[in-house]
DNA sequence: CATATTTATTACCAGTTGGTAATTAATGAT
DNA sequence: ATCATTAATTACCAACTGGTAATAAATATG
């Protein structure tokens, strides 16, 4: 105790070191749970994808449902980093918004669907921490979207007579509709299309 | 054998008459897997929602997975039917498509979700018996909403230059999104009006 | 080297899982 | 009354569940 000088924790401490990155054993865990679910995912298969025993996780972790939560927050802060940069390629905001959402579109055909959505139908109405979780995500996505309308609005791109809050609400149940659609076809060409067609109604 | 007549199945058969209705058991089955799921709902669930014992759920309606498979065609043929008489009430076609939307709307805050979409989201992925019952049921229902947009686009009802087929799409997509965002929200009032600003801004 | 500390591994646990077999009860047919 | 048939009930099963405790290995400190 009293060493303010390991700031990145690179195995200074006394004991047996730790012999895995964290952040590898959270994105196999990630992983594990967004292509299964929650209650579709055992211990056994949370070990041999990521190459730990159970006692590992349990130390690291927490029990099942902790690993969960930690693991959904990891989701949630990857995929918005990985998404957001898309939003600031322009100097239309139109434009950076549809760009925006041909990036999440594209991300979530690749993936074959979204964590958040997952389990906001798997688990949100009966688990109040993963609720809790989904409803700061959706916010402050939210919150991204409506900024973005608010200035096509005053920019003219979209003409449409309606509160930007309202239409970034209708963003993101098409957004949630995507992430479930998706998991359904074979072919994605029958949805790949929906949100430019949304956004191109609002002229 | 070669009794004709008893076309009802009102236990004319030789042996013990079953003590339960088919229908009502399936419907306590379907609510269960509705609200918790199919890896969330275990055997022991199911029994103690319809009553009975596991050895007559399998003697009737096979394993869990047919059972399973049984509840959700249960619950595609009920809500169809408990909704589309909507679509009939006006003369006019865009007012029919918005009483319907209204109609599924309301049945979907009221019942917290959709069971084809949760059935999507858990099971799609890796269940293609599952998957193609969905895949039914999409496809009927795109129909029946593609049907009604051009009607409404031939009366001038709807302005938008887009084929009525590419936007059911975007109704399916959005509807999904809708049951699945309902699951997150304890106030619903954020997302109720969601379909009608996506109808009026077809115009 | 000895010790404290942390991690990795193994062994273990009670409870639950989906599924089956055996038994008992209720009916129609002969 | 007996029998075949179907259903309800009970008992049973191996496999797996999430979770814990005991032990062994690896490091820093002294």
């Amino acid at each position: 105790m009293g060493d303010a000088l390991n700031l990145t924790n690179q195995h200074k401490s006394v004991g047996r070191p730790r012999e895995f990155e964290e952040d590898r054993v959270l994105d196999a865990v990630m992983n594990t749970f967004w292509t299964q679910g929650y209650e579709g995912t055992s211990l056994k298969d949370l070990c041999s994808a990521t190459g730990l025993h159970k006692g590992s996780l349990y130390q690291a972790f927490g029990d099942k449902h902790q690993l969960f939560l930690k693991s959904l927050k990891y989701y949630m802060e990857q995929s918005f980093k990985e998404v957001a940069a898309s939003a600031y390629l322009h100097d239309s905001p139109m434009a950076n918004l549809r760009s925006l959402l041909n990036e999440i579109t594209t991300k979530c055909i690749e993936g074959e669907g979204c964590m958040v959505v997952n389990s906001l139908v798997e688990m949100a109405p009966h688990d109040q921490e993963v609720k809790q979780l989904i409803d700061q995500s959706f916010a402050m996505k939210q919150r991204f979207l409506t900024d973005l309308i608010d200035r096509a609005q005053r920019d003219g791109e979209i003409t449409i007579n309606q509160e930007p809050d309202r239409l970034s609400a209708v963003l993101m149940v098409t957004l949630a509709g995507l992430a479930a659609t998706v998991k359904g076809f074979s072919n994605t060409d029958h949805v790949s299309f929906v949100l430019e067609d949304v956004l191109s109604s609002w002229a």
